[in-house]
DNA sequence: CCGCATCCGGGGCGATACTG
DNA sequence: CAGTATCGCCCCGGATGCGG
């Protein structure tokens, strides 16, 4: 992008993040790792093909993420942010909760969504309140894709799915699984509105905030 | 600017505050309070009026800010942040986190500065190390306009100058008056580099950090 | 002087088609 | 799978004008 030519630490991060689609580029690796191509393509619904390669390009020049040729037998080009690139998790992080209010409304009529975006609530939200039980894992359902959280020792974690034989499986419309995540939803109701729960409702007593018991409602 | 389309909390928060130039006019509202249009565009460098104005309408929509009319004999318009605007303040506040090391290598040629874009390194650095010393202030220039720094009880804070017979006063280059701050560049050497004490040099000692001691130099 | 509105050229962006 | 190529459009940038 163009500089703003200014001598301000704001206008020189903007120089070389406020590009259109950059920040949501960080956000899918921050979320996934080291991704593919077709990964981030995958993630990044909307997005045309020649602005994702040029984005990638732009951002590996800039130092916040490699390009790393994958060993055989995958030999596969994967994209990798940098010790720089992962410096602005923070970034990412305050932004989605500057944005948390606009999740409330549900989402717009030609909105898409990934079940991996959820990482984000999941690991804001999520705290294990019997870190003396054992270690136990759940699978978000809310379309095509699936993501997992796992829970061991009092810490919570999530990565894309599929789960391989969850303890509880969690399926339903994006905007009542966040509600339900967010703790604003109780689980009844959000049984109302489509979510449906299989396996052990007990892991997610476990993890649930209680209601109201957040700053940030998604409800 | 156009939708991404997403239902996650970072895109719909860039579908608000990711157009160009709407962060910095966010970074200017926080910096210096309520201010009028042409106070805005001094701040702005570089901006096209009609951006500014057409960026003003659309955080006015958002609910970011408001059009506030000054009361006679001003009779001006003021713009200002609402609650919401300043609920940015920690994204700004990462964002220049992140930016600080392009700092270091100094202003590109082009650059343009504003004295007042000091306060974020001023409150992010400057520490009362004599707090039971009474109140204090300092005026720091780096070109047409200035910022005063005023310390009082440990309470450091900044605002647009000029200041009204300041305790100190440090004149200088941009990149090195940044380095003073940051702690990076003892007095000596920024004297050498074009810097330019007068008053009570003891009102610096006071508030500059020790060398090496922050995480982020401007140097 | 302040606070815009208008006009126009150029480039970034978006959608699709195509290729090694 | 991982991009490249093309093309239309709209946003952005810079200049100018203009009413209060």
């Amino acid at each position: 992008m163009r500089s703003y030519g200014q001598y301000c630490a704001v206008a020189k991060a903007l120089d070389v993040i406020g590009d259109r689609w950059a920040l949501l580029i960080v956000r899918e690796l921050l979320l996934t790792g080291p991704s593919r191509y077709t990964d981030l393509r995958q993630g990044l619904p909307g997005i045309a093909t020649n602005l994702l390669t040029e984005r990638l390009r732009d951002l590996e020049a800039a130092g916040v993420l490699v390009r790393r040729e994958a060993p055989p037998p995958v030999a596969s080009t994967l994209y990798e942010l940098t010790e720089r690139g992962r410096g602005l998790r923070a970034v990412v992080h305050e932004l989605g909760l500057w944005g948390a209010p606009y999740m409330a409304e549900g989402p717009a009529a030609e909105d898409a969504f990934r079940s991996h975006w959820m990482a984000w609530p999941v690991e804001a939200f999520l705290r294990d309140s019997r870190p003396e039980q054992g270690p136990a894992s759940l699978e978000l359902r809310a379309g095509e894709d699936s993501l997992v959280v796992e829970v061991a020792e009092g810490v919570v974690s999530a990565r894309p799915g599929p789960a391989d034989g969850p303890d509880a499986t969690l399926t339903g419309p994006p905007h009542a699984l966040l509600g339900v995540l967010s703790g604003g939803l109780p689980l009844g109701r959000a049984k109302e509105r489509g979510v449906d729960v299989r396996g052990d409702e007990q892991v997610l007593e476990r993890l649930l905030p209680r209601a109201g018991s957040l700053a940030v409602s998604l409800t």
